[in-house]
DNA sequence: TTCAAATAAGACTAAATTAGTCGTATATCA
DNA sequence: TGATATACGACTAATTTAGTCTTATTTGAA
């Protein structure tokens, strides 16, 4: 319970390289998987969708690969989560798609409240926990 | 990812109950169950563990049942969930059977001092969130 | 003394989520 | 045109979580 995915922990680690390797040429999802020892497919989903949110601009094609579109100080622990995972709420009514009118459980909304505040405060650590920090 | 479990939810409405209907006379799992409309054999399983930690008393045989065994503004969340779920680890090498020495991955460490930290204040706003707010 | 109602707890099954793989298409450099 | 990349959807495997079943024990009251 309250576990990174391992999607995350992969996420962390493949921007973490990026950072570290970002000497302008660029660097392949091959590489970070052989280097970290990390499933190869699953990182490069993982850079794809970093791609996809324009945190790094991909090169396709031979001598292609992934470079960091911003400075590590300007790339939070949250800005990594959100791209890589639809949701990290503590409850499912939480939870974007949930209904936010009715829940599940009888009196389950007086448990809520309490719970979204804590989710917020979560979310600034993580917000708050640059790439930089990590390096 | 990072979801309450099921288990700690059923926790923190187990405790809420047993908060507001401190009046004297003791509360049965069934009752729990029935009124907030949760399975009964996993209500009573968290009871259990509560009892073990003396967080209630257990009272056995016929008309028997639980009452707490502190005010409510004397227990956090961090009590409820740390008596329920065995981990509640960020990483598994933060996982008290966890290998200290050694890490899964080529370069983890790197990132587990920092989300270490992270996890230190987000166990800290648990303890922070106190029963009696959610009552 | 026996029955009903409760806790206690381990073993098991089912469901859901997460992790990882496969296959195929497309892009691009040399 | 071949080698080497990204892009991405579909799939399978593994793990975790949720929930159930069963049986034993305790205790109050008829």
């Amino acid at each position: 319970m309250l576990k990174l995915s391992k999607r995350t922990e992969y996420a962390i680690m493949a921007a973490r390289y990026l950072a570290l390797k970002n000497s302008g040429n660029c660097v392949t999802a091959k590489e970070i998987a052989e280097d970290y020892q990390i499933p190869y497919q699953f990182v490069a989903k993982v850079l794809q969708d970093f791609a996809r949110t324009e945190m790094v601009s991909s090169i396709q094609g031979s001598k292609g690969g992934y470079v960091l579109n911003r400075l590590p100080e300007e790339i939070s622990l949250i800005d990594i989560i959100s791209t890589v995972e639809e949701n990290h709420q503590l409850t499912e009514c939480m939870q974007e798609d949930a209904n936010k009118t009715s829940c599940e459980h009888i009196d389950c909304c007086k448990i809520r409240d309490p719970l979204i505040e804590v989710q917020r405060k979560i979310d600034s650590l993580f917000a708050q926990t640059s790439l930089k920090q990590i390096l």
